[in-house]
DNA sequence: CTCCTTGCTGACAATAGTGTCAGTAATTAG
DNA sequence: CTAATTACTGACACTATTGTCAGCAAGGAG
């Protein structure tokens, strides 16, 4: 009783190029709300709208699928990323609440939330991934952050201080956001804005001269 | 060839009141290093040794098992923040810096770090967890921290200001850290001292008057 | 319209894991 | 030393999941 006329309109339709985005984005949501072990193959292919054979057609199996997720998950931020966040002729403070809040723009978004927790969940299993990761997104980050301390003490608007030999610490007010809302969103919900402002405030009078 | 007289040396000995705590100890090593899902219960009670049967002799099934661990190491960590941190007569600055060396060194212990890592991986299958550990240590944090700040205030060494309102992001840096290290600590490790002394310097030049 | 290529699927092992149970043997009581 | 108790185990049934494969049918080529 599912089609009146069973030659009409096919069961399915290929579309070849179109697949592989639509299987990630299938599993990241996925891998986000089980983890790795968690995640079913079999849920992805549904949430993919095609069937479980289909997925190991276009991944090996599921650690390739899982590492395609993280992969894209990363070249997505770092696109997302590169675009703003160039150091352009403002104050320290000007452009650090620049990079405030693309970074929270960035960290709460599904995408990017969901690659925190799964590094943090599957990282001891997937040692190449946490290395990628760490070559690829936090070393970058750091020496961004590098240059404009060190750029903000020669203009003499921050002083020099312990903060200064360990910048990641300057946006770590972000990441604990974006873990709060992610483990106790539900419950407690912070105001970015507010929060936000906090961090800025923070971090200026922290390392302001 | 395993024992040269077959009624020696029993081949397992009745050790009731010793097992719960073998098997929770186990059990928390496998669920930091596979998470809930990818856990398994032979290898849990390998680790214990004990037969698998046995676990279930103690604990109705695997979730109430990952419960009974959570719940060991949310009642150890109340334990050891509640023994150092009541507020003393001391100065704020003095005040934060016990209170964030407590903080380092209950987060790097590998029982609360896997807690914090069971909470983030785990927490969307798993509300209830959630719930117990916003309400038993989160709150209770967030309003020690109120007062250390309104004392402050009252004291004049605190500044009020938009920090003030969301006192949470004062420990930020230290999640921060445990984070990192649990995540990377095999590539990057930050010298727990050091960090320790950017966070206080950070924080009290943040929000002091 | 007919044939051919190939994207896609349903069905098939094979494996790994959970939870159960009757029975064994370690320990205690008498 | 004997009997009763019960902590503990090995083996079983069952389910869920992964990865594979021959074959079907969608859609272009001629």
């Amino acid at each position: 009783m599912k089609t009146t006329a069973p030659s009409d309109s096919p069961a399915y339709r290929r579309r070849k190029a179109d697949r592989p985005d639509e299987i990630i984005a299938a599993a990241l949501r996925e891998f986000h709300d089980r983890g790795f072990a968690g995640a079913s193959m079999a849920r992805i292919a549904k949430g993919a709208g095609v069937s479980r054979a289909t997925l190991y057609l276009y991944f090996e199996n599921k650690e390739a699928l899982f590492l395609a997720v993280a992969g894209e998950a990363m070249a997505g931020f770092t696109r997302a990323a590169s675009q703003k966040i160039e150091i352009g002729d403002h104050s320290t403070e000007e452009t650090l609440r620049a990079l405030f809040r693309q970074f929270y723009r960035t960290m709460t978004s599904t995408k990017n939330s969901a690659l925190l927790r799964i590094l943090i969940s599957e990282g001891p299993a997937m040692p190449h991934l946490v290395e990628a990761y760490h070559s690829q997104i936090l070393t970058t980050g750091r020496t961004l952050l590098e240059r404009i301390i060190a750029r903000g003490i020669a203009r003499g608007e921050v002083r020099p201080g312990p903060v200064a030999s360990i910048p990641q610490i300057l946006i770590a007010p972000a990441m604990f956001y974006a873990i709060h809302s992610m483990v106790f969103g539900a419950l407690e919900n912070l105001d970015e804005d507010t929060f936000a402002e906090a961090h800025l405030d923070l971090v200026m009078r922290g390392i302001g001269a």
